[in-house]
RNA sequence: GCGAAAGUGGCGGAAAUGGUAGACGCGCUGGAUUUAGGAUCCAGUCCUUCGCCGGGUGGGGGUUCGAGUCCCCCCUUUCGCACCA
């Protein structure tokens, strides 16, 4: 730990310098995109949600977008690089509670020191384009496109059962449960009957499912975990008639082709077709007292049976393949809440179905020949065989063989009526409302007359009025604020009264990327000019950890939104890159109640921003969880104070360097040569991994480089031209050092609006070659020769190389390899 | 159970497309320098060996002149989904 009163140990006066440059980028607005770009490149990191300061995850995540972004500024784009707060939702309320603060003051009291400890990072972000979703201009708007949802039939109530969590006193969205408990705090999370709001985002399942096919940007981990949450289904629905009343009791399978092997039917407790019934007075108590049983158990509990159970109803459904009659279950491992919430059970040949035949005595009938063409006997099955083939005891379908028996029994059911070919989809409706107060009001007035009537645009926004207590209990906290519920209805201008929920956060976080675009618009959400001028994303970077949430819901509102016409694109972010996490030196998520913080802002005043951004990102590629030690950090400013920064001591202002052209290669010596070689090759490779985020080598290269730099060996024209690319190429990750490097160079301000080097494509090939021998494939010698030398030289040359011709003595020699420039292999027998 | 990613020295991690495995750094060992500490410099550091040779990228097979990289089987770890009919 550098002691702060120990000048020698200051390698580099980096509190001046740093505060010197980034003084003058905001002076000089270098960060400021354009309204119209030429060559845009849109980079957006996650906002942030201000539940205090910004901490080591933060820092690690904006200085590599700061490094990209520095980057692509220097290959000519125009970047836009904002940056914004996720300032409503539960987190900033509960702290705020825990505090006796108000949400509104902890939030804005905490944007503002997180503000300034980014400004103090130096991160390059367009500040004038900085929203807070927790501001009437900006949650105006997320009102605004719920109220276009809402006229679409997007936006809808119903009457559900809904997640519940106890100790946050509200609903939650299935993705905010976590196996069955509240992801926040981990409560068990209870199922209640409640009227809430819903975002019909099962509309663009198929849309969201089929793109990801596209999205080769994006981590395949992710795709597939977003796959996996739609969870697309190829199937058949089927309508059985009940036996008796002839009431339709359709299904969902996703094997039509074991339609003959239905010797039962399992219904979910909550489905409403079982109030269609007419369950014998015998069957009566037990069916009821299963299904209240039910109801009470929660998810996880429902999850965990083992053994499932079920209760037989004394009704029968008829199976219009062929007129059978079906026993009628109620089972609670049948979810209401997928397909039709009813299952066509196949014992032989689901495995579910098996069991739960065997539990209770049901008949098990095989429809299906296994692979070697048997018929299994059912009485001797001790599972089911759940494989693909040919169809057997199955009427007119007898014989159909395995690759087709799906699509024929479709094609029937389809002919006769009594069915179609169905996909069905995994996820849920979103549900939205929460009943807390820190939140974006619901621009919904109930009228006891016309019913949920949208807010006016022009009335816009609904603000979040102050209130006393807002401590949830239960109900919002909104609905005993008389000021605020109580109004006249927009339509007949009777009494009514306002929606009292907020939106769930996620709603403010699924479009935040398009407000970045013109931030100050009082008249529209955005406009399409800018929209077109800036989207897609280019690069979006942020944890994984939102693959079913935000990444879900952005992804759908861009959607939306193209439909009403705001946007043209499809998807909004070309590029992903999913950063890593910082933990403390043992491997230990950095919390507060762990006490194991390390602050950027400690590290920043003790060894600078740079050297704490090149220890990050010379621990590993970004994507990677780190172990933070500060020994990185010590050894970091070891080598930028021993090797790095004195590299200007050598630099020599008086001779001109014209670092656009090509540098006179026929003044050099071979030795000085060679070192040009090696630093078209730095170029080279550190360009290459830049471009892939791979800043940890982009810095090994540079310390490779200096190893072998010997400027008192070199001509000073030579060294110059070094000295001035390799301050180029460690600009990104090290901004403030470049700057200040660049400058004592004599080549003034900014190294950010220079251009990216381009490494000299004669100098990666030199005029000798190192080429490696190997015989029967293992490494035996290494021969130097001329670049230009043909294979047949070469050949020789490696043959009467003297470790080589150990190798081949007394032996033939059956083929030779010779991949250029690169190795010879000599096969001998 | 299903899905995805990954297994390389004491450690973090390198090896673009099959072509010199272990770059770069940490740590460690010797040495130099220093009043001392810190620091700095030089040398060494996959295993085995004085050296050559040999072995080596979780294990086992395969393709190839050549495999960390491609294919098959197995093991382990991490993550995601977990009754989806």
């Amino acid at each position: 730990m550098a002691n702060q009163g120990d000048e020698k140990k200051i390698v580099y006066d980096f509190r001046s310098i740093e505060e010197k440059w980034r003084k003058r980028w905001d002076e000089s607005r270098i960060f400021q995109a354009p309204e119209k770009p030429d060559k845009k490149f849109y980079l957006l990191v996650m906002f942030a949600y201000p539940s205090g300061d910004i901490h080591m995850g933060h820092f690690r995540n904006y200085t590599l977008g700061d490094a990209v972004a520095r980057f692509k500024m220097m290959n000519g784009y125009d970047v836009l690089h904002p940056f914004g707060w996720d300032a409503f939702g539960l987190p900033a309320e509960n702290a705020a509670i825990k505090r006796g603060l108000h949400p509104n003051e902890w939030t804005l009291k905490n944007i503002q020191v997180s503000r300034d400890t980014l400004k103090k990072v130096g991160i390059s972000f367009d500040w004038n384009r900085e929203i807070a979703s927790c501001l009437p201009d900006y949650y105006r708007w997320s009102q605004w496109i719920f109220l276009r949802m809402f006229e679409k039939g997007l936006a809808y109530r119903k009457q559900a059962k809904v997640n519940w969590c106890p100790t946050c006193n509200t609903v939650l969205a299935n993705e905010q449960v976590i196996n069955g408990l509240c992801e926040r705090d981990d409560s068990p999370v209870e199922q209640r009957e409640l009227e809430q709001w819903f975002l019909k985002i099962t509309d663009y399942a198929e849309r969201l499912n089929n793109s990801l096919d596209t999205m080769d940007g994006w981590p395949d981990s992710i795709r597939a975990i977003q796959k996996e949450w739609i969870g697309r289904s190829e199937g058949c629905e089927i309508v059985f008639k009940i036996d008796g009343s002839g009431e339709d009791l359709p299904i969902f399978t996703t094997r039509p082709d074991t339609v003959y092997g239905v010797t039962f039917m399992s219904i979910a407790p909550e489905a409403e077709i079982l109030g269609k019934l007419s369950i014998p007075d015998e069957y009566k108590a037990a069916v009821d007292e299963y299904i209240e049983k039910a109801k009470r158990k929660t998810e996880v509990e429902r999850a965990a049976g083992e053994d499932k159970d079920g209760v037989f109803t004394g009704c029968y459904a008829i199976n219009p393949f062929d007129g059978s009659k079906i026993q009628l279950w109620v089972a609670d491992y049948v979810l209401a809440g997928y397909g039709t919430g009813v299952v066509m059970a196949v014992p032989a040949h689901d495995q579910r179905d098996f069991e739960f035949a065997r539990k209770y005595d049901i008949p098990i009938k095989v429809v299906i020949k296994t692979k070697d063409g048997v018929v299994l006997n059912s009485d001797k099955m001790t599972e089911a065989y759940t494989e693909y083939g040919e169809m057997v005891n199955s009427g007119e379908f007898d014989g159909t063989p395995g690759n087709k028996a799906i699509p024929e029994t479709i094609k029937y059911t389809e002919k006769k009526g009594i069915g179609k070919a169905q996909i069905n989809y995994r996820l849920r409706d979103w549900l939205i409302s929460r009943q807390r107060y820190w939140g974006t009001p619901i621009p919904v007035i109930h009228c006891p007359k016309c019913g949920a009537v949208p807010v006016p645009d022009k009335d816009l926004p609904v603000i979040l009025p102050e209130v006393e207590n807002y401590l949830p209990k239960g109900r919002s906290p909104l609905a005993d604020v008389p000021e605020f519920i109580n109004v006249s209805c927009p339509t007949c201008g009777g009494d009514a009264k306002r929606d009292a929920d907020t939106m769930d956060t996620f709603i403010c976080s699924s479009w935040y990327f398009l407000r970045y675009l013109d931030p100050r618009n009082e008249s529209e959400v955005f406009s399409k000019d800018a929209a077109k001028a800036w989207l897609p994303i280019d690069q979006y970077i942020g944890g994984a950890e939102h693959a079913v949430g935000h990444l879900i819901y952005f992804r759908f509102f861009t959607k939306f939104l193209k439909d009403i016409g705001l946007l043209d694109v499809e998807e909004p972010a070309a590029r992903l890159y999913n950063h890593g996490m910082v933990n403390d030196e043992k491997g230990h998520k950095m919390s507060k109640t762990r006490g194991n913080v390390v602050s950027p802002i400690g590290l920043i005043e003790n060894y600078g921003g740079d050297i704490a951004r090149m220890a990050m990102f010379f621990k590993a590629p970004p994507n990677v969880p780190i172990d933070w030690t500060d020994d990185l950090v010590i050894n970091m400013a070891k080598f930028v104070g021993n090797k790095f920064f004195p590299l200007v001591n050598n630099y020599d202002s008086d001779t001109k360097v014209d670092l656009k052209y090509y540098f006179n290669k026929d003044e050099l010596t071979i030795d000085e040569f060679r070192m040009y070689v090696r630093l078209n090759q730095t170029i080279k490779q550190i360009t290459h991994d830049v471009e892939l985020f791979q800043f940890n080598t982009v810095i090994a290269a540079l310390m490779k480089f200096l190893n072998e730099f010997k400027p008192e060996q070199l001509n000073q024209n030579l060294v110059n031209y070094s000295v001035l690319k390799l301050i180029q190429l460690i600009a990104p990750v090290a901004p403030c050092l470049a700057e200040e490097m660049w400058e004592s160079c004599g080549q003034g301000y900014s190294v950010f609006q220079t251009d990216w080097p381009v490494f000299d494509p004669d100098a990666i090939v030199a005029d000798t070659i190192t080429v490696a021998v190997q015989v029967n494939g293992k490494l035996r010698g290494e021969i130097e020769v001329d670049s230009e030398a043909d294979q047949e030289t070469i050949l020789t040359e490696a043959k009467s190389n003297d470790k080589v011709k150990t190798h081949l003595e007394g032996k033939s020699i059956v083929k030779e390899i010779y991949i250029k420039g690169r190795l010879v292999n000599l096969v001998v027998k």
